[in-house]
DNA sequence: TACGATATTTAGACTAATCTAAAAATAATA
DNA sequence: TATTATTTTTAGATTAGTCTAAATATCGTA
């Protein structure tokens, strides 16, 4: 049943179900038209064609839902994606701020069995460089414990697994300050004032995390 | 002055490049429709598009020819081709005749730092599966001594390094013949009547080649 | 519950890439 | 050289994806 799409339609896909991630329920035209930097009357348009399709459900001015294809689809495209950006990192040495347009593209490339090596030859990695699930063939996503950092207590320690947004200022900003996958974390201090926390990374150094930052790191604890 | 150019443009830029490495001078519209499997008619629009962008020379009735621009866009893309290739093949196992249509996708990826950390992972290869060189960052392709195993004579000797056209059932048909790069051959009887070539590949299978294959099958010498 | 603000859809237009059919130019040959 | 055959270009249409502007529906709140 999976016809082809094309590049710009499976992006579409991949919006609807990052936006009902997030914030379950109906998608709404205004929000898919933000991620997708498009009008809201191109939205219309596809959302229509995708609808044809039965790639989503739509209702005129309540909303759009994937249809089991179109998760399917969604789910396929993002394994792409976070298999291509753990090549690019383990593999070609990128760093974690650089990947996400380049797998942008990649992830568009047609061929089960092109992702079915390269799943081996990575050695079927669970998650990617910024820490996100990468799904099975199957669709589903390992799901493990996570803490935002800024939920953590004072004397709370716990090892970074994850960031929650993958903008390259945001990853350049964590480059700086010494912090990746796998820093270990102790919180040793959080303001009342400003929501900041001071944390030890790798029982070492000293570091200071506005609340912007800190509730966008992503922590096991340990 | 590399403006952005479509996956269509750069197709089109190839085939030209293509036509003409195999035949020098001018090229004709129909020769580029037959390999982009397009009309005639489209093709004349494409190339004035292209023109009207340098890069390709154009003159109605006569032909179309590549600029220096043209021709670095097309020797990159080559560039591409033959290192996803390359990295197929080595590094994912893929057997020759299956990597051809992946790399048509993989080749218009747009990132210069990817493509030389590729060629950096794969160790600068100078040649990709199918024994054709792999141009460097500024074009240059590596020249070698090659002779058509139809050219041998009875009692040459040489080593498989490429073979003339990719298509999968050749390729398969080579496959499963025994035939493949650095393959060792020797000449051991050629039939007048119908231009097939006896040879003993590995110094151990005696094979028949029709001319039709031993026309397609290069050697180094030895 | 009405009315102004906001969200969504429709209408109409544009570009890239394609097609078919017809016209025009060039090449082949009698 | 005249006539036919082939090649190439033009004309006009189509589809995907986009836009802006206008129309319409829904929401928020007084
Ligand atoms: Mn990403
Ligand atoms: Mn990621
Ligand atoms: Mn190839
Ligand atoms: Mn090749």
């Amino acid at each position: 049943m999976r016809s082809m799409l094309s590049q710009t339609e499976e992006n579409y896909l991949k919006a609807v179900y990052k936006i009902s991630e997030s914030d379950p329920g109906p998608v709404s035209t205004n929000a898919i038209a933000k991620i997708m930097h498009t009008s809201a009357a191109s939205v219309t348009d596809m959302i229509k064609r995708l609808s044809e399709k039965n790639y989503v459900d739509y209702k005129k001015y309540y909303g759009v839902e994937l249809t089991q294809m179109g998760k399917n689809s969604a789910t396929l495209l993002i394994r792409k994606h976070r298999l291509w950006e753990t090549f690019l990192v383990n593999q070609l040495k990128f760093s974690w701020e650089e990947v996400h347009d380049i797998a942008e593209q990649l992830e568009h490339i047609q061929s089960d069995q092109l992702i079915e090596r390269l799943d081996e030859y990575l050695n079927y990695p669970k998650f990617d460089p910024h820490g996100d699930p990468i799904p099975s063939t199957d669709g589903k996503f390992t799901i493990r414990n996570q803490t935002a950092l800024s939920d953590m207590q004072i004397g709370d320690q716990g090892q970074v697994i994850g960031v929650k947004i993958h903008d390259t200022p945001f990853l350049q900003h964590l480059n700086k300050i010494g912090i990746k996958i796998n820093t270990a974390v102790e919180i040793i201090a959080k303001q009342e004032y400003d929501q900041s926390t001071t944390v030890i990374i790798n029982q070492n150094d000293q570091v200071l995390l506005s609340e912007k930052v800190a509730t966008k790191i992503l922590l096991k604890k340990i």
